[in-house]
This record gives C-alpha cells, structure tokens and sequence, in this order.
DNA sequence: CGTCCGCTTGACTCAGATCAAACTTGGTGG
DNA sequence: CCACCAAGTTTGATCTGAGTCAAGCGGACG
C-alpha cells in the first residue's frame, strides 16, 4: 500500500496540503490527529536526546506513509517536520480507524502493508552490518531482484540508493567500479546485471 | 505484544517445542503454515544472493515474533533457521487469522505491535547513520530512555547492546569509557544514568 | 546558454575493525 | 562448597577501508 492508494480509499477525508516552507505537522506529546503520507518531497521525525541535541528517527520520502502508530496511541512520541516545497496528506486517525473496523479487507491490507515494512526495515537493518562496502552493496541488490531475475532497474538515483544503504556517494561508485572491474556485475545508467 | 502474550492467547493452538540441534523451520518457497515465536535462544532468516552465498536478512531472539508476514503471503520468503538449544512457538496461520476476524481487538492489538515494529526499526535504521561510536551509543540510550527518565537499566549484555546498534563490543566499552571519562553518562554494571 | 545536480575519480585521514590477551562473573556439577 | 568452564568485560597494538575534501565532467531543464 502507498500513500496515492490511501488517499483513493479515504477519498474526500484525506487532505493533500502543499507547505512553501518548512512546517511542524506535529509535536511531541501533541493529541494524536492524523497519520501522514509524503506526495511529494520529505519528511522528518525527530526526537530530542536528555543532552539537548536533536535525533532523527526517520526520513519519509515520496510515496511513504509515516505516523502511522498514530492509530494506536494518544500523543505522538516525536515532532513531525516537512521540508519547503513537500506536498503532505492527511488522513484523519477517526476515518482511517472507521475504516478498518468497517472493512475488513482494508483491514487486512492495511495489516499486510505494516508486516511488509517490518520485513523491508528488519532486512535493511541486517544489510547495515555487513562492513564491506562491495558486500553491501551486493547483499543490497541481491534484495532487490526478482525471484529468478538477475537484472533490475534502479527505482531512484545510485546516489540515493547509496544514502539507502548507507554508504556515502562516493563510496558507492568505488564499489560499484570494483564490482565491475572483478566481473561480478555490469550496469549501464540505472540498469543492472549480476 | 510478545511472544507469551501470543502463547497465552492461542492456548492449545500454540505449540512450543525445543530443537536439540539447529533446524530449518521453513524454506523459502514452501507454503506457508505458521508465524513463529522464540521463546528462548535465537533463529535467523536467510536468502541466498544470485552468487550463491547465504545472507541474513533477520536474527529473531528471545520474545521476538517473526515471519508475521507469512500470515498474508502463500510461501516464505526467506529460510527460517532455529539453532540448537532454541524453544520455538509455532502459531498456525489459519488460527491466527480465525482470531484477527472474530476479535476486533485482538486484530487492532497485532496491528499495533507491528506499528511499534516499524517504529522501532525505523530509528534503529536511522541510528545507523550516525558515525561516530560516543554519538550512536548516546543516540541509542536516549532512545530507550523512558520519558522523564535519566536512568535505565539494560535488558541484556553490553555486548548484545553492541550489535543492536552495529558495533564490536570493543568499540562500545572503549566509546563507554570515553563517555564516562568525559562526563557524559555514569553506569555501573548494566544501569546506566545519562 | 547557464545552472544545478548526479556522476566519477583522486589524495589523504582517521575511527572503528581486527587480532590478541587478561580479567571478571556467573552458573554447573561433582 | 569449591573447581571449573563459558561468556562477558576490558585494554593494547595494528591496520584497513570508508569518510572527507576537492575537483572535473556531462546531462537535464528552464
């Protein structure tokens, strides 16, 4: 499930907003309202450490859904900021609450969509230890073929796939050249063979 | 939501055994019969890359649950491995999913453990970005900080804490060391004041 | 036509990994 | 109750590979 297919099934209750400048949704202890979705641009969740100092807990970028523990608890347990220029939806707690005791398929669908992230993030977190930028970034592929695929498309940018993995840019194109240079992948632009 | 708390709930439809030596729970590609749960010990999830080397995607410990997403899938996805010494619950798919139709609140309680899951791993992935030793293991004892709170007891090892958060463990006492000498956390075996 | 941004490569640095070893601690079983 | 073993804790020395800073290229887009 995406955000543009919650914003189809909530129909009018969902709101798409468009922020010019960075903008609090939420804060910190704040009632919970609404769970988010990014259309358009980024978002930030932040969270303040006993020092002071701030903590981003996670980024959403277009297509992602986000606060959606919202459901489940009075207060929101991190301030919400968007980025200047990031189209936000809204999807009001009541409605989308509504909707899952109303609809059990959504309910399921919905269920479905926070098992598949958990599966997503839990293998993202594994990739994080192997140390070896090559090994990553093969491990990292690998998760993204197709059962029996051995090509793929890159979604984004391989300087945004290198942030996803957690490598900077360049240690990316290092790997990658080494990665050609030993015969274990070729790619032209986006597309990749291993 | 955790394991107990599922073993309590399905009563006799859950059953726990222990395996002596290590044992494939499932392969990927089998049907899909049961979600898990440890009771003590450790399983991990694997996938094998095009290359043919095995790479974890998940490493489930004692009260975690895992493959939930079996419950809205029609095959594994992964191998699912249990090591020797390990109490595993199996909960049988279809009596999970009879519960989650006839008790709105059970279904709204799964919802909401895999919500904080996803919360969870999401700042746990974040966390991951940050570089330095001192800054990841103050992010992290922040985060697990209840609110108020100055003070926290670890539920593990310090050791086990160091992989959590994707350090050797020499890593981890040498930036605890650090810490402390700069004045910026006191513990005393496993409690920790920030 | 110019600007922005993704891409690519080079040189250098340093923090964390690795290897090694000693010491505690806790639990087990005789 | 003590001997013993396994595992966690702690510190040292060394090394390596990813980060950082820097700079040039090229394509997209207004």
């Amino acid at each position: 499930m995406d955000v543009q297919e919650l914003i189809d099934r909530l129909g009018n209750q969902a709101r798409v907003e468009r922020f010019a400048a960075n903008n609090l949704l939420f804060r910190r202890g704040d009632a919970t309202r609404s769970v988010f979705g990014i259309v358009q641009g980024q978002a930030l969740l932040r969270r303040y450490t006993v020092e002071g100092t701030a903590l981003t807990i996670h980024r959403a970028f277009a297509g992602d859904i986000f606060a959606e523990a919202a459901l489940f608890s009075d207060v929101y347990h991190c301030d919400g900021e968007v980025l200047a220029g990031t189209h936000v939806a809204q999807f009001p707690k009541l409605a989308l609450q509504n909707l899952m005791q109303n609809d059990q398929v959504f309910a399921a669908t919905f269920c479905h969509h926070m098992a598949s992230q958990v599966q997503r993030l839990r293998s993202n977190l594994e990739l994080r230890s192997i140390r070896s930028a090559e090994d990553r970034v093969m491990a990292a592929l690998s998760l993204r073929l197709r059962e029996g695929q051995s090509r793929l498309e890159l979604n984004g940018t391989w300087k945004g796939f290198a942030s996803e993995i957690g490598l900077t840019h360049e240690a990316l194109y290092r790997a990658l050249k080494r990665l050609q240079a030993g015969g274990r992948l070729t790619r032209s632009g986006r597309v990749v063979e291993i």
